[in-house]
DNA sequence: GATTATGTAATACTCCTTGTTACATTAATG
DNA sequence: CATTAATGTAACAAGGAGTATTACATAATC
């Protein structure tokens, strides 16, 4: 799924907001916490926010809060909800199409990458947020 | 897991392989079909010739062969051959230390990661390379 | 109206991955 | 035994995806 952080970054961003239930939080601070820029946040939060997982307010006190309960975020969705994350990368220039499997694999290898994809985000599913937030506890 | 392309060049060299079973099939030759460079086929091959799947020799009429059947090549298996696949980034920067989340995010990441990965390789070890020849003759 | 936040576009930068060159090593063959 | 053709491997170049940054328009609150 790429070298890409952003499912990372949308675990720690959930779980924080999960632990502010009562106040919003704006997208500078959440980046210091997660350590990257305030932008790179709000692009995961309009993910997540199209999702249904948060909801954010502009103007002073504004921010992100949560939208669900902890119990109720599964992992295997915060992953389908954000954009541009594949599995595994394909084939950066198109193989020789004069060969019998070259002209076919890509077809193929896109079949096997939409089952590796559904079977993970149906692991990840048995794992909730809150499950997270408990791991983060027993330190 | 990257938008390293090595496991989709290890299913397509892999399924050349199966069609040329009497002879060797050397990197210039298999990096044209892939079209890639012939160093790059040959250190996908130290990969795959290390978990078995593989043989290679030197000198003139060396090359690859197949060494099991392809029915016996389970996707999986390969996918967890390669060095360098992840299925998805960390954090890049390390994450305020003072979060109660931060400080321990990274270590139920890796936890979860782990989950994943084995739910993926369980799913890709129901297809063969059987399957996947299978599939591109039914063009 | 001043302030503080998000939404978003455009651009810069970084690092991973791939591609390439070069050469030592090994094996077959005449 | 020299020649040829292949792998093994290191070192380096190039490219691109992804992240970070800057800038500014928009919106909401006081």
């Amino acid at each position: 799924m790429s070298q890409n952080c952003r499912f990372a970054f949308a675990v720690h961003v959930l779980a924080v907001l999960a632990k502010r239930p009562d106040e919003a939080c704006s997208s500078p601070w959440l980046a210091q916490t997660v350590n990257t820029n305030p932008v790179v946040i709000r692009r995961l939060l309009l993910d997540l926010a199209h999702a249904g997982f948060v909801r954010t307010e502009r103007g002073p006190h504004g921010g992100a809060r949560l939208r669900l309960s902890p119990e109720r975020i599964l992992l295997g969705n915060v992953l389908s909800s954000l954009e541009g994350t594949t599995l595994f990368g394909m084939h950066p220039r198109r193989p020789l199409s004069s060969c019998p499997v070259g002209c076919r694999i890509e077809t193929v290898l896109d079949e096997v990458h939409d089952r590796a994809r559904k079977a993970l985000e149906k692991e990840l599913n048995q794992i909730t947020l809150a499950d997270v937030l408990d791991r983060c506890q027993k330190a």
